[in-house]
DNA sequence: GTGGTCTAGACCACG
DNA sequence: GTGGTCTAGACCACG
């Protein structure tokens, strides 16, 4: 469910935070659900305690999730709407790279037609 | 000309880098024109010449300046679209992202409209 | 009337603990009354019996209840004053913490006056 | 000049943090002033550089201060006024905390005048 | 069992 | 030399 890639350039930390979000956008992690504790993801995935620790306390400072101490992690009041507002802008730097670069809005849209996953 | 932010989270080289693709698609630096010198290109931005040099190297590794020792780097046969193919295989990373983070295209390609430079 | 925030950073025994302060002082439990037992507002609360417990036996450590065996916990001799001194040395700790920071008292008392609850 | 207290129950990280903004509003640390490196900083104060890089990044988060790569972390331009309000939103959560206590803002305005450094 | 903090130490990119 | 990431593993408070 988690799919990280450890020969990724983007550090697993962050991978980990991205594909939280991804779960919660696509309805996969619900509002007040539990999140596999530290440990057990940091097993599962592979990859040392500390690492999915810090993935866990960036997305409660963003509020995207929130812990009960002793009792583990849980998906806040889950605004889609803003999640997928928070991509996006993330997706406007793209685009403003590219334009800067010389392309045109044209161009980059018939590129998005273009992509497979 | 060059812009370089140096409070960014990319490399400094890389902007250098993206920097001088840029002045080529828009015309700006045309074929066998010569490049400012790394010594003063550096100077001029207030960075390391190391990491003028370092774009330097990447740009002509991938064929887009060449240099003749002693006379200084000049932008090779430029063909254009080679280089658009390049800036949009990065743009391919940002659109791949963000569908995975559960957008779907037609999203992606509303927000391009959005956005203004 | 117990007011607990499970997402607070604030531990769970301490609000039960500080709320049983805050009753006393404000007079809404008076000497000799009983306390709910632990079981009941652990109910009550939803929280770890244990949890409460640990409240309870902080309170009776310094000597704010006392507990009668198999009956139950109670208010001790109420000597208010001693409780606001308690309630007062913990705010010590925050005008030290502020005064540290730069601020002078003229600021910190300046700011009381502009607190609402 | 940084006075970290081992025993307190306070993170050491955090000690870094407010040690640091507090510099700031005292004047010692200055607009684009150099802070120590965290391995510098780390060796002086005799705890792991991880521990200082730690309050380093939660300052450079809240645009505190900010950091040039590869070269070191800098003072980021300081509004003093706006760092003060910092501290007294902290202080505002303890004065809260006292009020509803049972206490009243004149006891704690004349406690403030006790306080000795 | 849960997350939070910390150490010791490695490796990396960048300059 | 600089900060960023990561591992391995310890200890702690809380529940």
């Amino acid at each position: 469910m988690f799919n990280i890639n450890l020969q990724s350039r983007m550090p697993i930390y962050e991978q980990v935070y991205k594909k939280v979000i991804e779960l919660i956008i696509k309805g996969i992690l619900v509002e007040n659900e539990q999140l596999p504790s530290v440990r057990n993801l940091s097993k599962e995935l592979n990859i040392n305690p500390n690492t999915v620790a810090k993935a866990y306390q960036e997305l409660e400072r963003n509020k995207i999730i929130y812990s009960l101490s002793g009792r583990g992690s849980f998906v806040a009041k889950t605004n889609r709407n803003q999640m997928k507002e928070h991509i996006l802008e993330e997706f406007d730097v793209c685009i403003k790279e590219a334009l800067q670069s010389g392309l045109t809005k044209e161009e980059l849209k018939n590129r998005i037609d273009g992509v497979k996953l």
